[in-house]
DNA sequence: ATTGCTAATCACCGAACGGTGACAAGGTGG
DNA sequence: CCACCTTGTCACCGTTCGGTGATTAGCAAT
């Protein structure tokens, strides 16, 4: 190998990452909320820190903090992209269906929300988290995923009611809650409460008896 | 001050803490494993680890190496306090009351559910590492808990069959994880969904909407 | 008093963490 | 060509972590 300290002057990547990323801010700061995405979706917020997406961008750990003052601000810059998350995610209009009562309305909502849930491993990761800790980073992040989720629900309802009588808030608090705890549960260990959730028929029946909880309450 | 040494050789704990706890393994054990559980319930299991608890028992960490053989052991001998749990917390007959339908049963069975996971922080933690980690330990621990559940619930249950054309498991799976994820939640935020979980008629709201949901399903 | 067992502590290791200041490299305007 | 500003890197700090010998301290039997 001759003039082999020349060659070792250029690293390597000639064939290994032919994208360079040189001083480029834009580009870096992107990758940057890449790796931070990723690095959280993929391992969970355990072991979420400074260190672990600075190794993940392949960039040094100080650039993180010039550009977006340390973690709080790059969480914050996560919680920023969980308004896109419910346009990319969750169609916002009914695909040519008529929703005549709210039973309907809410039925296809929980089921969009738990297929939404179920492949989007970045907020299943985000959601254990608001149940886990209560720092000011998460309280951010809670704040930003239930405000995009309820104005997405709001376009969504249109202009049904729920039934009177029903205290509707509360039990779609239940129904939601349901739907994530499922999901998470079943993500983690693959069944929830002795119900198993692998194949494709486990979740048939979880959705069926989901669709009989939401009838059930409201018709 | 004469003589300093030989005062400061006796620790000054003759007036903070009389009881010494010397050379007593038994007692040892006992103050780790009280320790252990301590921390879970109020710090989460997010900074709990083998330093923590050998400072929050007051004895070196050795100590925890060798009665539990690491961390590991000493989350098992949680586990197996779990079984306890369901003995203390719920009551297994049923108050007198007849259970005449399979509903009367469930909106017993949840209601209970509820405020026992209300009263228990150590178990609400541990319910939410469930969801967060995948780890032996917390399989270990997530398996002792639903396995006391289970065994509780069948005790409840009796001779009580759920109705015929009705996925009792799948059902019963999401109402226990709207249980848990709604109690969770507010643990950590004071609400759920938008639902305020502070004052006892928020609970009561709740509890009233929970109500609906299992009636609406098992009538 | 001496011996021996065991409970308990101490001292230390390497690694990883969050955080910071100093410095090198690369374009840009004069 | 030079000075200047931005981008990126490096080295280092103090702290905490999990984990492991080596050591001390208390008690019982002989």
């Amino acid at each position: 190998m001759p003039s082999a300290n020349a060659v070792a002057k250029v690293p390597i990547e000639a064939g290994s990452e032919p994208e360079k990323r040189l001083r480029n801010r834009a580009a870096t700061e992107q990758a940057i909320l890449a790796a931070a995405k990723r690095l959280l979706a993929e391992e969970g917020f355990q072991n979420f820190g400074i260190n672990a997406v600075a190794r993940g961008a392949g960039c040094d750990k100080q650039l993180i903090y010039r550009y977006y003052g340390g973690l709080d601000g790059l969480v914050e810059a996560i919680g920023a992209d969980l308004g896109s998350w419910v346009r990319d995610r969750i169609p916002d209009d009914n695909g040519g269906m008529f929703l005549l009562t709210y039973g309907d309305l809410m039925e296809r909502l929980t089921l969009l929300f738990l297929d939404a849930l179920r492949g989007d491993p970045l907020m299943r990761r985000i959601v254990a988290w608001e149940v886990s800790e209560n720092t000011e980073q998460v309280r951010r992040l809670s704040e930003a995923r239930s405000k995009a989720l309820a104005g997405w629900i709001d376009r969504m309802r249109g202009s049904l009611a729920p039934p009177k009588g029903i205290d509707a808030v509360a039990v779609n608090a239940l129904i939601f809650a349901a739907v994530q705890h499922l999901v998470l549960s079943a993500a983690v260990s693959g069944q929830c409460a002795g119900l198993a959730l692998k194949t494709a028929k486990d979740w048939e029946k979880a959705a069926v008896a989901l669709k009989r909880i939401v009838r059930g309450v409201y018709g």
